[in-house]
RNA sequence: GCCGGCGUAGCUCAAUCGGCAGAGCGGCGCAUUCGUAAUGCGUAGGUUAGCGGUUCAAGUCCGCUCGCCGGCUCCA
């Protein structure tokens, strides 16, 4: 008896029926036998052993594919367990998927693994792949596998069972270990070359801090040594990058014990938000935005209208003036709010669009704080706009072109946007909600932009469309945000007087591009690695004059260049020309200008570009064009000099 | 907040079994006046995160606190 399996290319061939993709692969070539780690018969993923009973279309997953490495490294998780197992029996095991570059296990332990237990967990994997044990599976029904997972104290196992809905589920086992999953594996454990693991930490069972902590091990594999040592390669260099170690080399900010979570903006740092600010600021003006500022502490009683005493209590920080309660403010919309209200506001003048840059406080976690990342006090560039129902879906794409604007064409930024939703404890009734997160999905759609849906995400008054960025290490940060409301207004009763000579309720937008100026700073240095473009360079250029003697001729230079307001300093230490020119790379200046004999006589400076390097000399006032129009024109690569114009 | 790790000079890191706290870079001083990634010599710099304990003796061992790092949870 044959059956047909038709190829991705198209072409059929016959098999016997009970064919394994195993053997379809070895009869195709052994080379792609060697490399096969799963199969996708009639588009189901499946083992390479299981058997083919019927006409099917058949492509073989090799580890060169993503899903093959994916597969690879779920194999890697089960093997760890395993190995987890013999060296502690008595661990009971949580859940171990592939995950990004990697994958982990979780698993639950009287005692919490150090770093050496990894080394030794590591070696025992290294057994299990070289006795080359085959991954098996079979179909049980769910009680069954219930009463197995009890009997051998799986808890965990039993807790996932007995939510599932199937009534048959797939078990694998490979060597001793046994293990509810879905599959598919590696035909045995030999075929794992390349992995590492990586780290341990701690991680609540579930993901819920009201459960168990569990101990989790995370570690990476790959399909050939050589790609391994790749990734770990690139980690290091990420942490080459990380904006708290360039912070401090730079001297941009710092964070100091006295106060966890409070960046200082050291002066390197305060060239850099001042640049973004007024870029900010500029922006705005022209796309009809009103600049306000709102204090920093205001009533409690302001809170408690706003709905934060109700829902973000927890993270607000409280104070006491003339035995008065006040709170420092989290957010910035009750203050705009209250501008908003000071007059009676008419349809004609609407949409409203106010921004500020707000100084916020919020009580994060002590565990969350993460450099210029996450910090207990962040500068918003926020914005209120007021509007008419029937102005939602235009304001709501122009803040959509706006950060795409920002991001994209500005700072070359990929971002991922989510649609968050209404969460579990929101204000407000359902329907609302749902036209709201309608008004923002029908925006993001007809932009045609691909987003995720981050289920019960939202803030407390309100779904918002949030725009991630990645920082070095590809974990991603939420800045900018568009939120929609319609409950505010209702709780503070806003209006704007009609066509009709009537009051009506308006709708808000709150909304942030930066997202923080502090974060979206540790974003940028991260994606520049510290060599900022010239528009937001600390120090544009250094004049390097090669002896005293031309301390005066570098001074003219810098003069020069100062009166377009280019931020030039002259590196007059008695030291020669290589040890200035190393100190000048190490600090990620733009351009370097080499002053003597030469060009002092010449009225010319000597170029040096920190990527490019000896772009020899030219006069000074065309290096100064070009400097001025690199910064003008927020270039994220050098100017080419001809392409300069007066 | 939770789990684990870590904390020595401004920075990077040494200090054997519990036995005199060190180096390089950076800083400062002197010499040198130099042409595209490190000139030489000298010199200052420490409550070994803080508090308590064990010990003849603690950077080292124990406890607590603070901070940092990696995750989890949470969020701009």
């Amino acid at each position: 008896m044959a059956i047909k399996i038709t190829f991705p290319d198209g072409s059929v061939k016959e098999y016997p029926r009970g064919v394994t993709a195993a053997k379809v692969a070895e009869d195709i070539s052994s080379r792609l036998a060697k490399n096969a780690v799963a199969a996708r018969v009639s588009g189901v993923l499946q083992d390479l052993e299981d058997e083919i009973q019927e006409d099917s279309s058949l492509e073989i997953i090799t580890v060169d594919q993503p899903e093959g490495l994916e597969i690879l490294r779920h194999s890697a998780a089960h093997i760890m367990a395993e190995a987890v197992k013999r060296l502690y029996p008595q661990a009971k095991l949580a859940i171990g998927p592939a995950i990004e570059n990697g994958f982990y296990y979780d698993f639950d332990v009287p005692e919490a693994f150090s770093p050496e237990d990894l080394g030794r967990i590591e070696a025992e994997m290294h057994k299990i792949v070289q006795e080359n044990q085959e991954f098996t599976h079979w179909e049980v029904d769910r009680e069954t596998a219930i009463k197995e997972f009890a009997a051998m104290g799986e808890d965990y196992k039993v807790e996932l069972l007995q939510e599932m809905e199937d009534d048959q589920v797939s078990i694998y086992k490979q060597g001793e270990l046994v293990d509810l999953c879905r599959g598919p594996h590696l035909p045995s454990t030999g075929k794992l070359k390349a992995f590492k693991l990586l780290n341990v930490a701690g991680a609540y069972w579930r993901g819920d801090s009201n459960r168990p902590m569990l101990q989790r091990i995370y570690g990476t594999a790959f399909a050939k040594q050589k790609d391994l040592d790749e990734h770990l390669r690139r980690l290091e260099e990420a942490a080459r990058r990380d904006h708290r170690r360039l912070g401090r080399e730079l001297d941009l900010f710092s964070i100091q014990e006295e106060g966890p979570g409070f960046p200082f903006l050291h002066p390197n740092g305060m060239v850099i938000w001042r640049s973004l600010e007024d870029f900010w600021r500029k922006e705005h003006r022209r796309r009809g935005y009103q600049e306000v500022k709102t204090p920093i502490i205001l009533s409690e009683s302001l809170w408690q209208r706003s709905g934060h005493w109700d829902h973000y209590r927890e993270n607000m920080y409280f104070t006491e003036i003339d035995e008065r309660p006040y709170a420092i403010k989290p957010m910035n919309c009750p203050g705009s709010i209250l501008l908003y209200k000071r007059r009676l506001q008419s349809y004609r003048d609407l949409p409203l669009r106010y921004c500020e840059l707000g100084l916020v406080h919020r009580h994060e976690l002590s565990g969350t704080l993460h450099g210029l990342m996450r910090v207990r006090c962040f500068h918003q560039d926020d914005a209120h706009i007021f509007m008419l129902p029937s102005q939602i879906q235009e304001e709501i794409t122009g803040v959509i072109d706006f950060i795409d604007y920002v991001y994209r064409d500005v700072f070359g930024l990929n971002y991922r946007v989510e649609l968050s939703t209404k969460p579990e404890d929101a204000m407000g009734p359902d329907e609302i909600w749902e036209t709201a997160t309608e008004a923002l999905r029908k925006a993001v759609e007809a932009k045609d932009i691909p987003y995720e849906v981050n289920e019960g995400d939202g803030a407390f008054y309100g779904p918002k469309l949030d725009f991630h960025l990645e920082d070095c290490l590809g974990r991603t940060w939420q800045c900018g945000t568009i939120q929609l409301d319609f409950l505010m207004p209702e709780r503070f009763d806003l209006t704007y007087i009609g066509e009709d000579g009537k009051e009506h309720r308006p709708v808000m937008i709150h909304r942030v591009i930066f997202g923080a100026l502090e974060r979206f700073i540790g974003i940028l240095i991260e994606e520049f690695a510290g060599a900022f473009p010239v528009w937001l360079a600390p120090v544009q250029a250094r004049v390097i004059p090669v002896g005293e003697r031309y301390l005066d001729y570098a001074d003219q230079v810098r003069r020069q260049l100062m009166e377009d307001d280019l931020r030039v300093e002259i590196d007059a230490r008695d030291e020669k020309v290589g040890y200035k020119i190393r100190s000048a790379q190490l600090e990620k200046i733009p351009y370097m200008l080499i002053v003597g004999e030469k060009e002092a006589e010449a009225g010319t400076v000597s170029v040096r570009h920190r990527q490019a390097g000896d772009l020899g000399s030219m006069p000074v006032e065309e290096f100064r064009k070009l400097l001025r129009q690199e910064a003008a024109s927020m270039a994220l690569q050098p100017l080419d000099i001809s392409s300069v114009v007066d």
